[in-house]
RNA sequence: GCGCGCGUGGUGGAAUUGGCAGACACGCCAGACUUAGGAUCUGGUUCCGCAAGGAUUAGAGGUUCAAGUCCUCUCGCGCGCACCA
């Protein structure tokens, strides 16, 4: 495979050992973090950028302010802060500064809800988390705000998405990838709110609210009848009044104790409450209601909709059942389906302006006219979310950040300097979760706090973390003082064949590394992994890798060209394996019984390495069997005989003694192959050839069976080819290989012991078979004299002829007109047509 | 519900750009060697039929000289997302 797939390998589950484990990871990982806790993201470049750059805004760097302009975000919060220096208040001027900076940092702190499990008395992270349980111990959850790391993934949104087109996954794991990120382009729309003191006596005045929407159809904007609001949302009590507020508290009530899944699927009844409050929809004025409702998700969007029940289904549903007005304002372009729930395009009517418009044209109308009277913006929503980093737990690399208290008495992080990396966890006495939630890093007092006066960040990394880079490292795992050279960085994974050695070009000839293949390939050949990191690990990895190429660190936008998910194995039953269904098979017993070769053949032979498989432990006695024969191939059977003898009777022989008792087969003969004989292992070389290049080795393997079916009939083995064909073999079976080599290799030279220092050259032969050139397939010798041709009568095989694979298409036509098995169909009839493919086959068209 | 993928002998699977369906194995049947066979070797094995021949890639329809492969619909299975506005 080194020789073969030239591509970088790395094992995920080593990544997590190390992760947990080795100084060096928490090193380099604690330093990528600084990188990106001193990172934000640039909206105007659309890319990383040190935050010494965003300081930039604050010195008026003249070169970038036309660019900043461009950004309102920007403008807004420069015009502050200008406001602000004018005023020359410094304490407010660093605080406001500290504020914009940490606001905008792809590593930034805020108040997240995590899953905390009262009997374990430990944060949960996601993944530990299964059907709102506790994976262990299967105790409830909830939902428990705390001060947590968080990383700005949700930046990258837009070209996590947009590059996916450029690196060769399968199909579906790039559709869960953009079902994840979930883009949906759509708008921002604002209603206005009027609540009374009189309505609402828990207001100290009459008040003013904008309840902000996103929605994907602004066509429909006619048609909103009402507004909800998701029962998690913050201005619900504000928008309630006194006479509604017992039947607004029950439900809110009521829905904090739903699970998620009854709240979801098991609910398909809507359930909902009216506020008694009215908002009014900017295009007609009209006072439409505002109700509660758990059909809308606090997490999505701004936390509110606007319902138009005509022409969506939960609302419709939603709608039909608090009899809520259903007003159309889409007409389908087929006038036989009911406008009534019509989620589709069509043309908008009872929509002012915008009517007799298409969907499309009505939204873009619709859109540039709430833009101009400020009632609303085009905008882009995604799913996802920023990605919450801290762990409560003892193993993780622990954040290289400290927390002081400002002038103004206000705590404030900031990172350790570079030198002071690795940062390691102190030695605990007891390193289980807390019973408050806190890290069990507070507990070493002596540690976190620091002579200055600063206190250390207690949290620790997600093993996520190490899994993001590691990759990277394995390129250069000894390098003290980058986490990776630059040099070896390009030359692995852009392709680049420069400069290995200080700036100098190895050539070709005497680098023991050899150059990738025209390969302009982006970032790891080939990864091989689970569909269990579709979404988590290899978002994430291609997010922090992107961040490092923004920056500068990495020369490639993505991390892994090609990958592929190997299929899982099922029980002998079709089943997952599990113990509790006892269908586990142990790889140590298959191993015991049939050896690490059939086992890997077996596995490699099942069927294609993405394909869900059964397992059969008889299919592993077939590819033994295969091996039986190759051995047989290769050896007097007599002489095993003798071995076997040997080994029983004589314990104390060497292994390498009783393995030259082993004679090679008599009819391998040191002669010329003949020209059947190279073609026979011709056809093997292509196609194993081809079939590892595809991942195909189920069919590569059977191209070997093939192989060894017919070299077992020769009366005379040229020894030329079966060494060729080892060759072909060792990737799959590398030990019966390796073993056989030596025998074809050298049969009488020196017995090797096991006290023999293993090398690649014991002295006279090289022995180390997959250092062996790769055999290259001659395509001459594959040329048919004579091909078989089927022919076809009206499209039916009525014979297969030979002909000289140089036989003209009137030959051929001639032929097939000729042969007797094709005759009876032909006779009485008239030939209407004859279809000649050359070289393939032969169709001709009759009638009566 | 939405999205993606897949349906080929008794079983795993092969047929890479439409061109001999069932490669290679497992299992099964028969035979050889053998005291013995859970070793090895030989032959057979999609289905119906003595045969000639016919049928056949989940089902139905279509395009084509030609469809497992392309198109449409239906059914079944798997995976992912799941009230995402």
């Amino acid at each position: 495979f080194k020789r073969q797939i030239q591509s970088l390998g790395f094992s995920y589950d080593w990544s997590r050992e190390l992760a947990t484990t080795d100084p060096d990871y928490f090193q380099w990982t604690q330093w990528i973090f600084l990188k990106l806790y001193n990172s934000y993201f640039d909206p105007i470049w659309n890319k990383a950028m040190p935050i010494a750059l965003l300081e930039d805004v604050f010195l008026e760097n003249p070169k970038r302010k036309s660019e900043w302009k461009k950004n309102s975000r920007l403008i807004e919060v420069n015009k502050i802060f200008q406001r602000h220096a004018k005023e020359k208040n410094a304490d407010e001027l660093i605080k406001m500064r500290r504020d914009f900076v940490n606001g905008s940092r792809l590593a930034y702190v805020t108040e997240a809800p995590v899953w905390w499990c009262e009997q374990l008395g430990t944060v949960l992270a996601n993944e530990e988390v299964i059907d709102g349980k506790s994976e262990v111990g299967g105790f409830p959850v909830v939902r428990k705000p705390m001060r947590q790391w968080m990383l700005r993934i949700t930046s990258y949104a837009e070209k996590l998405l947009a590059d996916l087109d450029t690196i060769d996954w399968t199909d579906s794991l790039k559709e869960m990838q953009r079902n994840w990120i979930g883009r949906s382009e759509g708008a921002r729309v604002s209603f206005d709110v009027s609540i009374t003191k009189q309505e609402n006596s828990q207001l100290d005045r009459d008040t003013k609210l904008l309840i902000e929407v996103f929605t994907t159809r602004p066509d429909t904007l006619f048609g909103a009848t009402y507004l909800v609001v998701a029962p998690e949302s913050i201005w619900v009590h504000k928008l309630t009044t006194d006479a509604q507020r017992v039947h607004v508290e029950a439900y809110i009530t009521a829905v904090a104790k739903k699970s998620d899944l009854e709240r979801t699927e098991l609910a398909k009844d809507k359930t909902g409450v009216f506020t008694g409050v009215y908002a009014v929809n900017p295009v007609n004025s009209e006072k439409i209601p505002v109700w509660i409702a758990d059909y809308v998700l606090a997490s999505y969007g701004t936390g509110a909709i606007m319902a138009v029940p005509a022409h969506d289904t939960r609302d419709f549903e939603f709608a039909k059942k608090f009899n809520l007005p259903i007003v159309q304002v889409v007409q389908p372009n087929d006038p036989k389906i009911d406008w009534q729930g019509f989620i589709g395009d069509g043309v908008a009517i009872n929509s002012g302006s915008i009517s007799g418009l298409s969907t499309a044209e009505a939204k873009k109308k619709i859109v540039e006219w709430l833009e101009s009277k400020w009632l609303g913006k085009k905008t882009i929503n995604y799913k996802l979310r920023d990605w919450l980093f801290s762990r409560q737990r003892y193993w993780g690399e622990p954040f290289p950040i400290v927390w002081k208290i400002g002038p103004d008495g206000e705590s404030y992080h900031e990172a350790l300097p570079e030198s002071s990396l690795p940062v390691l966890p102190p030695t605990l006495e007891d390193y289980k979760p807390t019973a408050t939630g806190e890290p069990p890093l507070a507990r070493a007092k002596n540690w976190v706090n620091l002579p200055d006066g600063s206190v250390r960040e207690t949290n620790t990394m997600p093993q996520w973390a190490g899994s993001c880079w590691y990759y990277l490292r394995y390129l250069d795992a000894k390098n003290s003082a980058a986490f990776v050279g630059s040099e070896v960085e390009n030359y692995w994974m852009s392709g680049g064949v420069k400069s290995l050695n200080g700036g100098i070009v190895k050539s070709e000839a005497n680098s023991t590394i050899q150059p990738f293949n025209n390969s302009t390939k982006p970032g790891v050949d080939l990864y091989v992994g689970g569909t269990e990191h579709a979404v988590l690990h290899l978002l994430y990895a291609r997010f922090w890798h992107k961040v490092l190429f923004d920056l500068g660190y990495v020369s490639t936008p993505e991390p892994f060209f090609k990958l592929v998910n190997q299929g899982i194995i099922l029980g002998e039953d079709g089943q997952k394996m599990s113990k509790s269904r006892g269908n586990v098979v142990n790889p140590d017993d298959v191993l015991g019984e049939y050896g690490s070769d059939a086992f890997r053949l077996y596995e490699m032979f099942m069927g294609p390495l993405e394909m869900v498989k059964p397992w059969n432990t008889k299919g592993v006695e077939g590819v033994y069997r295969f091996l039986g024969r190759v051995w047989r191939l290769f050896v007097d059977e007599k002489s095993e005989t003798e071995f076997e003898q040997a080994e029983t009777t004589a314990e104390t022989q060497k292994r390498g003694e009783l393995v030259d008792l082993v004679k090679l087969n008599p009819a391998i003969k040191d002669v010329a192959a003949t020209p059947a004989q190279l073609k026979t292992l011709h056809a093997c070389i292509k196609k194993v050839t081809e079939d590892l290049d595809g991942l195909r080795f189920n069919t590569a393997i059977s191209a070997m069976m093939v192989f060894v079916n017919d070299a077992i009939t020769w009366e005379t083995k040229p020894i030329s080819i079966l060494r060729e064909f080892l060759i072909l073999l060792q990737p799959f079976a590398p030990h019966i290989a390796e073993e056989l080599w030596f025998k074809v290799q050298s049969p009488k030279s020196k017995v090797i012991t096991p006290n023999d220092k293993p090398t690649l050259d014991i002295g006279h032969e090289t022995l180390d078979l997959s250092y062996q050139p790769w055999p290259k397939f001659d395509a001459a010798l594959l040329v048919e004299n004579e091909i078989e041709i089927p022919v076809q009568v009206n499209g039916k095989l009525r014979d297969v002829i030979k002909v000289s694979a140089t036989a003209t298409q009137a030959d051929l036509e001639k032929a097939a007109k000729n042969s007797e098995k094709v005759k009876p169909f032909i006779e009485g009839k008239t030939i209407k047509k004859i279809i000649v493919v050359p070289k393939k086959m032969v169709n001709l068209i009759v009638v009566e």
